[in-house]
RNA sequence: GGGCGGUUAGCUCAGUUGGCUAGAGCGCGUCUUUGACGUAGACGAGGUCAUAGGUUCGAAUCCUAUACCGCCCACCA
């Protein structure tokens, strides 16, 4: 293979990637002598596409796993497949729908073999992105969240919760969405501030209490008014003591209901009074437990009213029944007022429907025991967390948690394996034959529970259940995944890992924020501004869009997705691919005998000590999570460094080995970052065996300092030639002289070279003439007439005036007798011979002034 | 109501225990077809680090307050 002109990103990656793929380069080896490192993949959509933010997940956690991989540890990078429950099964309604059909006209296990095929026509697609990306996973390892070994132990540990006594099927309110007709968890709903009206309803008191007949309730909800079971009054509320105990009519029905005393009535908000509602209120609930009241359902699933409410107003919607019951109460005088406010609505996260709180039978977990030892855990540092404040947003979010409904009532998930005694409702068992709809047990007869488990049930289980066949890789090493699953995903990993394991799930969290469009807003299908990682990849290239997308990106936070990053990106690939091909070509034209890395010139010890401080300085970066400062330093190492200063130089010497052995190490270190052009690279590389995926980091070069500090200082010099040489027109024909100098008596051809000088010759100090450049302590003269000077004389002066500055603040510094004793001694020393420097410098400035 | 984050160059953002002249990419200006790369090379311009105080020998960095912008959590009917 020879390397074209430019890197074509779309000729190379899929064959690379299936060279990979065949090598079985992505495989543990389980080797014990080796270190296992882990990363679990958040398990994309099994029949989705994946989305910009899939591209910055597997970005991620290749990187790691590369990384480590050339680093000699045991890498495995787990893919997964999600059923996606809810999400799933949102689009198939949809299609049901189009089809004029509903989720009624089928049994449970008809729709659940309907999604499944589904869910597998669609499937692959995710799987074929996920390698156009690049992703470094063990295919054989891939789960399916409804793969069998996910059920089993899904099962299994439903039934150790159920026999702990911390599963418990419960009536109480539930967040419901009346257009999917299914349960949500508290945090799956989305809370928005919403203007709505607060009215006022009068409730007559059935006998008057002293002068008053009638309590004045204040609601956002008066159609709820037909599930009221009481009202209530705060217990030191003077105003109504008397009243407690009383009856007052429920308007617009026939009953009757107490009022009584209790806490959640605000003494301070309205009249006082307030309507208990215990159907469809979650404090009202409460406060029915408290006081024993009946819960009377007046909405239904499907959100209209129940026959609760009586005929004129069954079967009607929330929102015409609030109408109806308004105009009514207007009419019978018993409206007496309405006033604006704002308060916070729920929502259904999908569909954006109001929550409506409703009364379910349902699984719930007990979790405070498992957020407890959670709590304890993480307050041990047990757990690292990437940015580091998630943690204790994740403890706080702990020590408040509430009950978790784990019952959905939608077909597409794993059915829970529980069943109900026809003649005994409250007789439940544990039972996995979940296909039947009816069991036999001891001569009894049970029903099978129709919902299916929270999706969040299984998947906060991924980490052991994906590990299982390799078990020194459990713990994992990090769980790289979105800001916003804190709570639904990690926290629950790591309750349930801690529950069933005794162990934690993973060592480290890196959390990344979201990325958003350009613009610096969320994308969505809706506003259109979705971008696809596909598309970017063939446009640009895997490797482009993986560099772009992590550049000044840092953990947990939300930025725009930037194409100029990724432009950006795409020519450090083509530079390196440049590189490589100039290398190649002086190889070609070079050969050599041995393998011998010999160092022979100044740039030579400087390129090593660079490579090696890129070496050293990556592993901390990398420990650390800094993938944004991580691809900075690689990119300058190659660009401004590689490229530019010792390729450059190379042109003269041509050491051929070390040229070899340097491209070598940059392709490595490059490798996890941009894994396709590197292998390219090195699959077409004339001397390379193998595959550099399977290569190992690079070892440290010895070098020579003093040499590597000379060519640093020769590279100030060249730089300040070359600008004078550019600032000063015609300045460029004539030569550079030096005298009694022996850095740059060595290295003339050199600074010919790379300034572009006719020549560079030694003089007499007496020959000494033209522009005397203050570079150090070098003397070093452009041989430009007198009559050229003036722009130089212009600069000179500039240069003077700018150096007094920072001698004046050197001075100050070191006057203060507090700096001086205070500081560390070293940067007190510097700061002397810095101060001493500048003057001297700016004497040299001074008196080549005189000369001009 | 509680909590968390942000404000640094024209734009998008880095800047990890306080310490060289505050950095990058893009953009901008001038120059250059040098034995790989114009997806390039060379040189350069551009910042009172939101504001006001404080701590310190020294603050973009730590503390306090203010302003503006985000996000998360919460049952105020």
């Amino acid at each position: 293979m020879k390397f074209s002109k430019t890197y074509e990103p779309n000729q190379y990656e899929p064959d690379v990637y299936a060279l990979w793929e065949k090598s079985g380069a992505f495989k543990p080896s389980d080797d014990p002598k080796k270190d296992p490192y882990t990363i679990v993949m958040p398990p994309p959509n099994a029949n989705g596409n994946l989305h910009i933010g899939h591209g910055l997940t597997i970005a991620l956690e290749d990187i790691l796993t590369r990384y480590y991989r050339l680093k000699g540890k045991d890498a495995w990078y787990v893919p997964g497949a999600d059923h996606a429950g809810f999400e799933t099964w949102v689009v198939y309604e949809r299609k049901l729908e189009a089809e004029g059909k509903t989720r009624f006209d089928y049994s449970r296990d008809d729709l659940y073999n309907q999604v499944w095929s589904f869910v597998h026509e669609q499937r692959g697609n995710m799987e074929l992105q996920l390698r156009a990306l690049g992703a470094s996973c063990d295919w054989d390892s891939l789960t399916f969240t409804l793969d069998p070994k996910v059920i089993d132990t899904v099962y299994s540990t439903f039934q150790k919760l159920w026999k702990d006594k911390l599963i418990y099927r419960g009536e109480k309110l539930v967040n419901y969405c009346t257009k999917h007709q299914t349960a949500f968890a508290d945090i799956e709903v989305t809370h928005k501030e919403e203007q709505g009206k607060l009215w006022q309803i009068a409730y007559p008191l059935v006998n008057p209490v002293n002068d008053i007949t009638e309590v004045v309730v204040s609601t956002t909800r008066p159609e709820t008014l037909f599930g009221d079971t009481a009202v209530a009054v705060n217990p030191n509320d003077k105003r109504y003591e008397a009243l407690v105990g009383s009856l007052v009519e429920l308007p617009l029905t026939d009953r009757q209901i107490p009022i009584i005393a209790d806490e959640h009535a605000d003494m301070e908000f309205g009249t006082g009074v307030v309507k208990i509602t215990p159907a469809h209120d979650y404090d009202d609930f409460e406060v029915g437990q408290r006081h024993n009241l009946e819960k009377i359902t007046v909405i239904g699933n499907d959100g209209k009213m129940t026959k609760e409410t009586g005929f004129n107003y069954e079967g009607l919607t929330v929102e015409q029944a609030r109408t109806k019951a308004l105009e009514a109460l207007k009419t019978q005088g018993l409206l007496r007022g309405e006033e604006n406010i704002t308060h916070s609505v729920g929502h259904c996260y999908k569909c954006g429907t109001t929550i409506e709180p409703l009364l379910k039978e349902q699984w719930f977990v007990n979790v405070e025991p498992l957020a407890k030892r959670a709590i304890e855990v993480l307050k041990a540092g047990k757990i690292k967390f990437h940015p580091a404040n998630k943690k204790q947003v994740l403890i706080h979010y702990l020590e408040n948690i509430k009950d978790w409904n784990i019952s959905r009532q939608i077909p597409w998930g794993i059915p829970i394996p529980a069943f109900q005694n026809v003649d005994d409702p409250t007789d439940w068992i544990f039972d996995t034959r979940v296909k039947e709809t009816e069991i036999t047990v001891n001569g009894k007869t049970y029903k099978r529970d129709n919902d299916t488990f929270d999706t969040w049930f299984s998947s906060g289980q991924w980490p052991y259940i994906t590990t299982s066949e390799h078990p020194n890789h459990f713990p994992t090493s990090v769980m790289e995944t979105g800001a916003d699953l804190l709570f639904q995903w990690v926290g629950r990993m790591i309750m349930l890992s801690l529950y069933i394991t005794d162990d934690i799930p993973f060592k480290d969290v890196y959390m990344h924020g979201m990325v958003l469009d350009e613009k610096g807003q969320k994308m969505s299908k809706s506003k259109g501004n979705v971008i696809n990682p596909i598309e970017i990849v063939s446009k640009y290239g895997s490797d482009a869009l993986r560099l772009g997308l992590i550049a000044s990106r840092s953990a947990g936070v939300n930025q725009a997705f930037s194409t100029s990053k990724v432009m950006a990106s795409r020519n450090l690939c083509n530079k390196v691919w440049n590189i490589s091909r100039l290398v190649q070509d002086i190889v070609d034209n070079n050969p050599t005998d041995n393998d011998e890395v010999e160092i022979r010139n100044l740039g030579e010890d400087w390129i090593c000590e660079q490579i090696n401080q890129t070496n050293k300085q990556l592993g901390k970066l990398m420990e650390n999570y800094r993938f944004a400062e991580a691809g900075d330093l690689i990119y300058d190492l190659i660009w401004n460094k590689y490229a530019d200063w010792f390729v450059e130089t190379e042109k003269l010497w041509k050491n051929t080995n070390l040229l070899k052995s340097t491209l070598e190490q940059l392709l490595k270190m490059l490798h996890p970052f941009a894994p396709f052009v590197t292998e390219t690279i090195w699959q077409t590389l004339s001397w390379t065996d193998g595959m550099l995926i399977k290569e190992s980091w690079p070892e440290l070069y010895e070098y020579d300092q003093d040499k590597a500090d000379q060519y640093t200082e020769l590279t100030e010099i060249i730089t300040n030639i070359r600008s004078h040489y550019q600032n000063i027109p015609g300045a460029n024909n004539y030569p550079i002289a030096f005298h009694d100098d022996p850095l740059m008596y060595d290295n003339q051809l050199l600074i010919q070279h790379l300034t572009k000088s006719p020549c560079v010759p030694k003089i007499n100090a007496e020959d000494a003439a033209g522009l005397h450049l203050a570079i150090h302590n070098h003397n070093i003269y452009i041989q430009i007439p007198k009559n050229i000077h003036d722009k130089y004389k212009a600069n000179l002066e500039d240069h003077i005036l700018k150096m007094g500055q920072e001698i004046i603040t050197l001075e100050k510094r070191l006057e203060s007798p507090n700096y001086v004793t205070k500081a560390p001694k070293e940067l007190v020393e510097e700061t002397r011979r810095t101060l001493a420097d500048k003057k001297a410098l700016l004497e040299k400035a001074k008196a080549e002034l005189e000369l001009i």
